[in-house]
DNA sequence: CTCATTTGACCGGT
DNA sequence: ACCGGTCAAATGAG
């Protein structure tokens, strides 16, 4: 980087141009919000958000190529093992030829989905965090609550890199506990008082549980933010950050008003996306996650589900 | 007291 | 040698 200034130039224009068109675009959606959805269908919103991710997408592959290196930034990449680095975020560490060139290795039974909201309708438990070269934030390790039970399901969340709304999370194996079979979370919107734009999650068996405890302990948590208005009632143990005062929650912004009630005044106006990258198969899976990315996408939200193979990645 | 999270250390893959 | 993933003691909340 810096080694041609002619160029630095005219990325600085691109990048320019294409976050104007990201603004104009996230402006155009944010008018959108406000007509009845019936004026212009679900679709050009829909559209919006595509183009506002496009637009990210074109910025972050500037980004990446300012650095003149070999970071392959994606609108789904969150800058893990691969990642580059910013611009203006030249290493201060010796770089050597072996240095971001680990890469874990992928199975069939490895996947990833980058979401605006990291649930999944599983009970993890976090088990380490590690900042990652390159990357802006560090990466959370959790594994499935029932591990002791043999359940060896395990993911791993990360904010994207350029697009920190987003969870890009990783999920390795399958599970095998059996709470999952019997998990399915409903996702419910509440658009009564008293607390607006309620959301939460309910399975289809009863499992009326309390709040864990995590969730206000994990306020400290910079990897995983659920909106404060998003409700769970669940034993969800990776509902984080529920004591945040700054929510965010993209499918609301997105959607707006008419669908699930209003956008509170706190609820900053952004293309908000989370990225969430869940790492193998919950065995116990059922519908639970697929139930929730459909309850999501129909509210304008946009997840990546990625299936790896053994090449991937 | 119990249990989840944090975080530095260690291990193993690349 | 480096880096990512996991372990486990320390810490903290309920």
């Amino acid at each position: 980087m810096g080694s041609n200034g002619e160029n630095v130039h005219a990325k600085t224009t691109r990048l320019m141009v294409e976050l104007v068109k990201g603004k104009e675009f996230a402006t155009q959606l944010q008018n959108l919000l406000h007509k009845p959805v019936e004026e212009h269908g679900p679709l050009l919103a829909e559209e919006l958000a595509l183009q506002i991710l496009r637009s990210f997408t074109e910025t972050l592959s500037v980004l990446s190529s300012c650095t003149g290196s070999s970071a392959q930034i994606s609108a789904v990449d969150g800058g893990g093992s691969g990642g580059g680095s910013a611009c203006s975020g030249e290493t201060k560490k010796k770089v050597k030829d072996r240095r971001g060139c680990y890469k874990r290795r992928r199975t069939s039974d490895t996947w990833e989905r980058v979401s605006s909201t990291m649930e999944d309708g599983r009970t993890w438990r976090k088990y380490g965090q590690k900042d990652i070269l390159n990357s802006e934030y560090p990466r959370c390790y959790f594994r499935c609550t029932h591990k002791p039970e043999g359940c060896k399901a395990t993911k791993q969340v990360q904010r994207m890199k350029g697009n920190p709304i987003l969870y890009r999370t990783t999920y390795f194996n399958h599970h095998t506990c059996k709470q999952a079979q019997s998990y399915l979370p409903h996702l419910i919107i509440h658009s009564d008082p008293p607390e607006p734009n309620l959301i939460s999650f309910q399975d289809n068996n009863n499992n009326n549980n309390i709040p864990s405890k995590q969730d206000d302990r994990n306020s400290q948590k910079p990897a995983i933010n659920i909106s404060p208005v998003v409700k769970q009632e669940d034993t969800q143990s990776d509902i984080q950050d529920l004591s945040d005062a700054k929510p965010t929650l993209p499918w609301q912004e997105i959607i707006g008003p008419e669908t699930i009630g209003y956008k509170p005044e706190w609820a900053p106006m952004r293309s908000s996306y989370q990225e969430e990258v869940v790492s193998g198969f919950h065995s116990c899976e059922s519908t639970s996650l697929h139930g929730l990315d459909m309850e999501v996408n129909q509210l304008g939200d946009i997840d990546n589900l990625h299936y790896f193979d053994d090449k991937m990645y």
